[in-house]
DNA sequence: AAAACAAATGCAATAACATTGCATTAGGGG
DNA sequence: CCCCTAATGCAATGTTATTGCATTTGTTTT
């Protein structure tokens, strides 16, 4: 059994050639995607509520988790393996988008910490997101 | 000269009846607030280009400053005095949202750290999204 | 205070993004 | 291999946001 279908199987998901693709996508891609992004690495065409469906079945079964980074379009990442479950996704990681070339990026290794918040507020979850220059752009320099 | 209209002169903006309007219902709202929201908070209907338009001309001229809360509409809130100008949003303060209420709140105040990015990141800004209860909700006790 | 000009407004049309219902197809347990 | 359920694709529709253009309004100049 290929490595895709063993972790669509982990998050009790039916192993379809659809979901195989989209997974794949994400695994090929290090940074967030739209609903844009995959259509146009997409091979082969898929409806676009497959692709849709798709992502919302990922996403409420922990494979993916969503990402606000300010562009038009919701775009989603690959969960850090074991972090995120149906039930709660602990996608509390750093997200950073790139000035430059636009992408958004999860970053698992940053943490954040808050000052103090103001009496009566009572905090959840937090999540930063940064902006900046990435890895690759800051190696392209012109 | 009222206060509304003095704003908007020290924004670079002309002082008119939609512009008015909506200001006001920014200084009269602290939380964040969707096209929908405002048009549901409009007296007077005003059209939703005008609506938009607006929203715009406040973001571009440092007015106000848009939030991302994982809500299917864009959020606008008011830029702290003075932190914000034509030329670049400072909307590095945290961004609240309450799970209860589900408004989204800017608690200006409460400032983020993190631990080093990864070789090659470089950051420019940085904000924090905080989920949990708010101080209204906590107060609320069922 | 009125004319003149530019910017703001409102309407209609349309674009961009997302979801629903339903008939058909395909995965996988038995 | 059959059967049942879940997934898919199509068509229609919903929601959010933007554009072009004619008209109106605010402000500057005289």
């Amino acid at each position: 059994m290929s490595n895709a279908n063993h972790t669509l199987k982990k998050h009790n998901l039916k192993s379809t050639e659809s979901r195989l693709i989209i997974l794949d996508i994400f695994k090929e891609n290090t940074h967030a995607l739209s609903y844009n992004d995959i259509e146009s690495l997409l091979a082969v065409k898929l409806d676009r509520v497959t692709v849709y469906r798709t992502l919302k079945s990922f996403e409420e079964n922990g494979l993916i988790h969503q990402i606000y980074d300010g562009s038009t379009q919701v775009k989603y990442a690959l969960c850090p393996a074991g972090s995120c479950s149906s039930h709660q996704h602990k996608d509390s990681h750093a997200h950073f988008r790139c000035d430059k070339c636009d992408k958004t990026f999860c970053l698992s290794d940053v943490v954040s910490s808050i000052t103090a918040l103001p009496e009566g507020y009572q905090s959840k979850s937090q999540s930063v997101f940064i902006q900046g220059i990435c890895k690759v752009c800051n190696h392209h320099v012109n």
